[in-house]
DNA sequence: GCAGCGATTCAAAGCGCTTTGATTCTTGCG
DNA sequence: CGCAAGAATCAAAGCGCTTTGAATCGCTGC
């Protein structure tokens, strides 16, 4: 069932059922109603490509995930983030695109969806610090918004982020507070724009405190529970072991944990570790008193801010300046759980 | 740039130059040529929307995620399967859609992408033991493949599984034949239909070796590294505790080891442990001898043959009884890890 | 009784592509 | 030399929708 064949069953002309179905005034509210429910008995539904094309929208946002080719890592965070914005997407009608891509091919995924109209706009994800992909889009005129921040990056441009730095300045300096000198920071891969800035809020909070950053204790490095195992095992053996660690994902946590419960140290006790949490819907670290302490900013709640600041670009045809003051930046909340104590004496 | 422009600038006719790009014989080569380095020099990409409109076809694949609404939870494995199957999609010129949408919104959801015509076939992710969607996509006529399958559902329909009956009577073998006679299973929520073959398979092996199963070591649930760590302790404080434990996921997985060594116990050594390993990015289990005993399937592999199979049913336009019979069943791998090892005396 | 106006409705063009059916241009061959 | 067949190209219709500009209808007011 098409346009043509439902107005013909009414009697009607298609401009007059389509403005009907799409809520134009210069319908009669009876005919509207009579419009209406036929569409709905006959389970009518306009063809997106059809109105696309009429319309010269696609009412889809792309998101393109790029994987290094090697060990082919899909972002963990990604799901929740992407199922945070897909929700505000289908509020609005836009579908969510999908390019999962090897890194090499990015470039030409933007511009292929660009240049076949096949997206309205897309979302950056994992920004380097010094991301090429804005500049790309920026030529394309393609709206975008990015998940995170790009430091290096001059010109305007939309983001939402949270406020990495200060997570980590808060987590450190809450460490700092119980009286820890000794901080081992977990870090994830230094090249990328959060965990970059993570270190630089981890660096901050021991200067501010007269606390010399000891290179040695700073590790960066894919996110998995088995990093933060290796690692631990390892700084726990060095000369003087932290008596603290700055993690940035509970699954590193995980690995620390196991690390200091095998060597015979009791966490929050022996050695205290605080997290940064994504709340991922599958890692939960919630109750009353959580199990680690962390600074906690929903992924998910992220992917929602940042496909409604996207939405809004695209209608509003809001230049590059615009967009980029209309960025959001999230705070991530600190939740003491049972990982964290004073340095022992 | 639209083929207008294009074939105005070359000048020939559209009909031509679309032939051109489109690798019909039709054409000469000489001309051929002319088109295509002219496409290529003026960044020339046919826009997607009005491709379909001609073809009547969307050049698209579904996937819907269906997620309960209370704790939203997104699957851990669909990142790496979609992953998979865009990887498939792309070389095939289909994008990939995404729809995440509320359970009670999910039949709604397939009937308008089929109705809006916006995907030309879609996957089913992780179906329940009876479930619904199959008999709906027929009566859609929209061609589809499940991840997994659907015990009681009898019509024919293809799908892409692991046979997860086939894993846990090895990893539940393996244990017996170490000595090991009492047992855990630590499984899925068994609404779904792949925690039920999981758990036939658990119990058929206990069965072929006498064992009679204990309705009270076995346990059900989401999976998480805290009911693993929880179900564990539980499970270790009760009379006759189990020596070993058979679990559906690394996240439990680690969750049961923590539990174990918190205990006081050596995994391997105390108590033995056989997990699922989708072989997700984000969570290795690897090396000569890696820290897990596992059945390991590639959920991304899975995602290749799904995306495969679609892609080929689509072509096709392959009836619902041949789909069937092209289904396939994948095989899970027995790695012997660290964390198995003789019953102790 | 009729011009004039707002409220409705309509026919047709257009979105950018594919594809059908016709047309032109070459050749080969009697 | 003329004609049919084959090769190459083209004009135009059509995919299903929106939207422009025009037409129709029912009233109001003078």
């Amino acid at each position: 069932m098409n346009l043509k064949d439902l107005s013909k069953s009414l009697g009607l002309s298609q401009t007059t059922v389509s403005r009907a179905l799409n809520g134009y005034p210069e319908v009669a509210e009876r005919t509207r109603e009579r419009v209406l429910s036929a569409a709905s008995q006959h389970d009518y539904r306009p063809n997106s490509r059809a109105k696309g094309l009429a319309t010269g929208r696609s009412m889809a946002i792309g998101h393109v995930i790029a994987f290094s080719n090697q060990p082919e890592i899909v972002n963990p965070i990604f799901g929740d983030f992407v199922s945070g914005c897909a929700d505000v997407y289908a509020r609005h009608g836009y579908d969510t695109l999908l390019s999962i891509v090897k890194e090499a091919d990015e470039t030409r995924t933007y511009r292929e969806l660009c240049g076949r109209g096949a997206v309205d706009g897309v979302i950056i994800h994992s920004p380097l610090c010094n991301d090429p992909r804005i500049a790309l889009l920026h030529n394309l005129g393609l709206p975008f918004v990015v998940h995170g921040r790009s430091s290096d990056v001059t010109a305007p441009y939309a983001f939402v982020d949270v406020n990495n730095r200060r997570a980590f300045l808060r987590a450190t300096g809450f460490l700092l507070d119980l009286g820890h000198r000794r901080i081992a920071l977990l870090n994830g891969p230094e090249a990328c724009d959060f965990a970059f800035r993570r270190r630089a809020g981890f660096e901050q909070a021991l200067t501010e405190q007269g606390v010399a950053a000891d290179p040695r204790l700073m590790r960066s490095g894919a996110m998995t529970e088995q990093y933060g195992y290796t690692a631990t095992l390892d700084l726990l053996n060095a000369a003087p072991a932290p008596t603290a660690f700055v993690v940035s994902s509970l699954m590193i946590a995980y690995g620390v944990r196991r690390a200091i419960e095998e060597a015979g140290l009791k966490l929050g006790r022996d050695v205290s570790l605080v997290s940064y949490d994504d709340e991922l819907s599958y890692m939960e670290n919630a109750g009353p008193v959580p199990s680690f302490t962390t600074t906690r900013s929903s992924v998910r709640k992220a992917g929602n801010c940042a496909a409604t600041l996207l939405i809004d670009l695209i209608a509003n045809r809001t230049s590059p300046e615009d967009a980029a003051r209309k960025s959001q930046m999230l705070e991530a909340e600190l939740i003491v759980g049972q990982s964290t104590g004073p340095a022992p004496e």
